[in-house]
DNA sequence: GACGTAGATGACCGAATCGTCATCTTGCAG
DNA sequence: CTGCAAGATGACGATTCGGTCATCTACGTC
């Protein structure tokens, strides 16, 4: 895990910086904004952890140059500033965590982990959905279901995607031909059918509850429960 | 925004809940820990605020429970308990972020729309890629580049999904062979230059400057500056 | 400057995809 | 029970895709 430390006290950054690589993070360390910006610019960090009091610039301004340059990594901020405001402000201009001086190291490396941690688990989330026992991957733009992977068609996959982002609700065909296929006008067609049919022949094998229900008159409703 | 509160003392969560409802979320309150699990299973909540002196259960055991039930939204935990050890165990045992009591409410606040921002942020950032003006959407599986969009068969995305990710770093033909196409032996084949070819027809149209370069002899590299 | 080879290009073809249509099945109203 | 309409199903054909191959171009070496 790449991090990036910005602490201009250098007693407390060398302290910071052993004690964080101990801890299994490879460290960079800068003692003010501009070295701080100079690393940020040259490689991807997992974290940062920003000191507020820099001798060159503030550390709430730092963190606004380097988001407007484009990091997006969290970030932890350090501080003496222990009022409200002050950690408000750090909240809200881009700081993801605040930590008052003095702290416990413990606690630490705790809000580092959960920073992490939550953004791996914030990223894992948006590229995968589950519904019982299927799952669809939007990055390999794979299905499968019990663990079995469907050799879905891209449209079959289209269609499973929408169907799963509704899933125990009611889907109606109109929803689908303009959601799925783009039609905003909606001739006499009866792709829809077939296409649930053909999406059934390899989601509901035989041997496994079907999934796909039809509502007479209504449309279809993929099971959730 | 969908909000979850347990919190026992009646008094703190009529005060917090109308908070709350002021700063724009939907709030559902719960004063213990089998009332928050009820909640928690019917619908899908964006963030939880959970207090730890629950009477009915610690909120601990109650955040793992929620966890193991598959809820993975980002948990904020409020506590009486101000040692390093509590907020060290909150923080590793599925917290998100750990405010102690008496806390302002600003800082609350603050606090949530981090949880929230840096959720969406995260989110946003795994389901797309950007290179100079070349942007990969992955859920939508649409590649533009300067904002119009490209014309990519499925092949051609995986493709360009390849270099992308390996930008401004020289990419192998059995590179290419063994992570697109799959391939661990690898006959006599053009199937890297054919393909590349056709996507240099959709990215590197005429006028805009040409992001596919060959290394005669190596391989291809995608420019990234 | 000539030559050899890596890479570019264009033609071609089989397979998969995706829509239409005709026909069969089935749920449901009367 | 009967008949109708919604939906299921199977077959067909146009289109796209994804690969091979033969040929052309041009880079780099000598």
């Amino acid at each position: 895990m790449q991090l990036l430390l910005v602490e201009d006290e250098l007693e407390i950054q060398r302290f910071l910086k052993q004690s964080l690589t101990d801890a299994g993070y490879e460290v960079d360390a800068a003692k003010d904004g501009r070295a701080a910006a100079q690393l940020a610019s040259g490689k991807k960090y997992d974290v940062l952890i920003i000191d507020l009091g820099l001798p060159d610039q503030d550390g709430i301004d730092l963190i606004l140059q380097l988001r407007q340059s484009g990091v997006s990594s969290p970030v932890l901020i350090l501080s003496a500033r222990r009022s409200v405001d002050d950690r408000v402000k750090g909240l809200e201009q881009g700081g993801d965590d605040y930590l008052t001086k003095p702290f416990a190291l413990a606690e630490l490396l705790a809000r580092l982990r959960n920073l992490l941690r939550r953004n791996l688990a914030a990223s894992e989330e948006a590229s995968r959905l589950r519904v019982l026992d299927l799952e669809l991957d939007f990055i390999r733009r794979r299905a499968s279901r019990g663990g079995e992977v469907l050799n879905l068609s891209p449209q079959e996959f289209v269609l499973l995607e929408y169907l799963c982002r509704h899933a125990g609700r009611v889907v109606t065909r109109s929803m689908l031909l303009s959601e799925v296929w783009g039609m905003r006008i909606q001739p006499d067609t009866n792709v829809v059918d077939v296409h649930i049919y053909r999406l059934r022949g390899k989601v509901d094998i035989e041997g496994r509850e079907p999934l796909i229900k039809t509502l007479r008159g209504i449309g279809y409703v993929l099971k959730d429960r």
